[in-house]
DNA sequence: TCTGGGGTCCTAGGACCC
DNA sequence: TCTGGGGTCCTAGGACCC
């Protein structure tokens, strides 16, 4: 929406909806096996046997206790968070915490699809939707139904009855708030918010509930004895901005006081593409050459697969190299005409690993495209060049 | 045997062009 | 010959989010 809809009166107040499904990974789950419900469980891992059914009918789970490797939690059940285990958690330190909970191994396929399925549901009620990966979205309200409360009800129920699955909402005028109000009743909330609330439902909130204050600077405000989002609005621009940057220091003083003009935005061109995997253990370059190899192909193989199903060329290939110590560097190489294929990748990845001093063993290799363009126009692109017999 | 995998955006320096 | 500035692209790293 651009300028005012009418000449002399200014615009009405949006209402923006902030959706985010509960736990979602491991609802999905729970839905496969509602025996579950009410237990502690968590969704991760990559070599986690999935759940078998003897000849008895009684199914045997993974038990958490019994888990060994590498891997995150990437969802916990709220029976899970209560004995401390969320996610980003690394599974061995929550099998700690919850030995007897059950492990069940992540299914993306299962999750898109009921993705899908939310995400359908609430479209047909409100069209104005902004994705935010697999299990939020924001939508904008402001033309539909006066009665936020009754909307925002009637989206729970439509998601409800497509997926069997529940989720919270917030309501406010903004992005910002309602991301942070869409929290404050979870699961299955629905929390309505105004300007005029901001003060005594924001203000006491911890800084870190800001969607952009990450655990960095939540320290460092820390160090300057902000706390909450309140003692963040009572900070004089001028001090925020003199130790957070311009930008930075000026965005916080914005939505300290709850205000944030970012528009839903319904449609967005991917800037990026990219596979990467941490292995079993880590690798040695010169022993192990033979199976990094093979890890590199493979990663190859499937960033050219990903940018083949979206029709995509890259002008740009990177790599990612973490070390044993978790320090990591990048290195990328933009080309003289764009790839699109796992051989024209695996030179150019070629190119970049040349660049890295590999003084450590290795834990994780990655494949990055980017400077992303549609397969088409990357080919009317080429053409013209040739015509012109101009070497790319 | 702590710490996954897929992204976006920002900053900062250097090259290069006008 | 010296002194500039602005703009854009490329590269590397880092913070942050889901």
């Amino acid at each position: 929406m651009i300028g005012p809809r009418h000449p002399t009166r200014p615009d009405p107040p949006r209402r923006i909806a902030h959706l985010d499904m509960d736990a979602f990974f491991a609802s999905v789950e729970l839905l496969r096996y509602p025996q579950l419900r009410g237990h502690p469980v968590v969704v991760g891992g990559r070599r986690v046997p999935a759940p078998f059914q003897g000849a008895d009918g009684q199914w045997t789970y993974s038990q958490l206790g019994d888990y060994a490797g590498r891997g995150v939690v990437t969802t916990s059940t709220y029976e899970a968070r209560k004995l401390g285990v969320f996610s980003g958690m690394g599974l061995m330190q929550s099998a700690r915490l919850a030995p007897h909970a059950v492990v069940l191994p992540a299914d993306f396929e299962a999750y898109k699809h009921y993705s899908r399925l939310f995400k359908q549901a609430v479209f047909e009620v409100a069209p104005v939707m902004e994705d935010r990966g697999i299990d939020e979205i924001y939508v904008d309200l402001t033309d539909l139904d006066p009665d936020s409360h009754r909307l925002a009800s009637g989206l729970k129920r439509a998601v409800f009855e497509a997926t069997g699955l529940s989720c919270s909402i917030g309501v406010s005028p903004n992005k910002l708030l309602s991301k942070i109000c869409s929290d404050l009743d979870k699961p299955d909330g629905l929390t309505l918010l105004s300007m005029e609330d901001v003060p005594h439902r924001i203000w006491p909130l911890p800084a870190s509930k800001i969607n952009g204050i990450g655990p960095k600077a939540t320290e460092k405000l820390k160090q300057f004895d902000i706390h909450t989002i309140g003692d963040l609005a009572r900070t004089p621009l001028q001090f925020l901005q003199s130790h957070f940057g311009l930008q930075m220091g000026g965005w916080m003083h914005q939505v300290a006081q709850g205000i944030d003009d970012r528009p839903v935005v319904t449609e967005r061109d991917p800037k990026s593409l990219s596979r990467e995997t941490t292995f079993e253990s880590n690798l040695h370059v010169r022993h192990d050459r033979a199976a990094l190899t093979q890890i590199v192909d493979e990663l190859c193989r499937r960033v050219a697969d990903d940018l083949a199903r979206k029709q995509l060329r890259a002008k740009t290939i990177g790599i990612k190299v973490k070390y044993a110590d978790f320090s990591q560097v990048t290195r990328d190489i933009t080309l003289a005409s764009s790839v699109g294929d796992a051989l024209g990748i695996r030179r150019a990845v070629s190119d970049c690993l040349k660049r890295v001093a590999f003084h450590d063993r290795i834990r994780l290799l990655g494949v990055r495209a980017s400077g992303l363009i549609q397969a088409q126009a990357a080919s009317r692109i080429e053409r013209q060049l040739d015509f012109w017999s101009i070497d790319p």
